[in-house]
DNA sequence: TTTGTAAGTAAGTATTACTCACCTATCAAA
DNA sequence: TTTGATAGGTGAGTAATACTTACTTACAAA
């Protein structure tokens, strides 16, 4: 009896929960059926009528995170009206997303992208949406001539990525503080001015 | 009985050969112990006479590898003069290492940042040099005025580990093609002069 | 009242990473 | 020569793990 997500039944929240719970404090691999179960007060044998296996139910959890990830970032581009604002807002919405909630980076930049299910999960599509958004950005920005015309869409966009990816790991494996304006406006000056005199 | 490193057995060698054919085409987790011993034609319990667990198999692995590059690093930045020519060899040679060996990058990247073992193993502290260099490198560049005053230099060391890590993913993750020559020059002339006019 | 189905259980099972006692060969010291 | 310490390697374990299967219960609609 598979689950057809027309309804979401207490047992189904109920691992999800248990399963971010644990998350927080370990890494996927070290999570254990038992335990997850255990802490929602299931049988493990529910767990697999919500979930395919294990990875389903983390690549789930990760969907509905860039829900909430997605909305919030394309609800702040509407109010930019240049290119590189709408640019810039995205590297601190997402430092922003990631810092604020680490379960949620975690699963996205450690956890997921070592399997290939991931790639054909729903969560990736919306990682595939978000990278559409902004490749979009950049390139009305190469038309309107508020980005060089040089530039390859595609670098720029693996780039501002890159950079932002990198700049969360620090809080998401070893706890420390970060500052997301500071970092955010830092990441901005560097790609857009460049950092030589 | 523990491997001491004084010598290097035909087993410990096989083990280290099967593993890193095996990862070349699965994820870490998806290989077992039992495939690891029979590609290499030795008994299951030869691996825990060299190595603690199947993750510091992958962790040694990687450290050969890193040795190397390292190496091919240091060789190269000591002909360039300048900081920012030796920023852009780092670049350079980094993507072309990723590029050249999968095996490496794809553990580097994917399989060994979600466990925190990996971060007291003697493959991390490769890391930590590379990531030293760098920040010196960009130092010396500030100081010299190469580099603008106001940079903070940790900031532009994760913007350059970031493009370069993930201008790399598309090749790790679906086997894209990379062009290194293009790739490296378009990262440092976006972070060293900036995309806008 | 019947019936279909969704929610949840309990007892499996094959596989897995890892351990342990043991064997054999080598080689230096007594 | 004998001893024995040690390195290389084996093979039969074991507890725990992810996942399956057959089952029960709750309940809404017909």
């Amino acid at each position: 009896m598979k689950h057809r997500g027309k309804t979401n039944p207490p047992g189904r929240i109920k691992i999800m929960e248990s399963f971010s719970k644990l998350m927080w404090k370990k890494d996927f691999h070290s999570i254990t059926t038992a335990e997850i179960a255990g802490n929602a007060s299931v049988t493990e044998g529910l767990i697999y009528k919500y979930f395919k296996d294990k990875k389903d139910l983390l690549y789930q959890v990760l969907n509905e995170h860039f829900k909430a990830f997605q909305e919030k970032i394309e609800g702040r581009i509407a109010n930019e009206s240049s290119c590189v604002s709408q640019l810039e807002v995205i590297i601190h919405t997402s430092l922003e997303s990631y810092a604020e909630n680490r379960l949620f980076s975690k699963m996205l930049l450690l956890e997921v992208r070592n399997s290939n299910e991931f790639f054909s999960s729903r969560a990736y599509s919306m990682v595939r949406k978000y990278a559409a958004t902004i490749l979009e950005i950049i390139q009305k920005g190469i038309d309107s001539g508020e980005i060089q015309e040089k530039t390859d869409p595609h670098l720029l966009r693996k780039v501002i990525l890159g950079a932002i990816e990198h700049a969360c790991l620090g809080e998401i494996i070893f706890g420390r503080e970060l500052d997301i304006d500071k970092t955010s406006s830092g990441i901005s000056d560097i790609i857009f001015n460049g950092v030589k005199p």
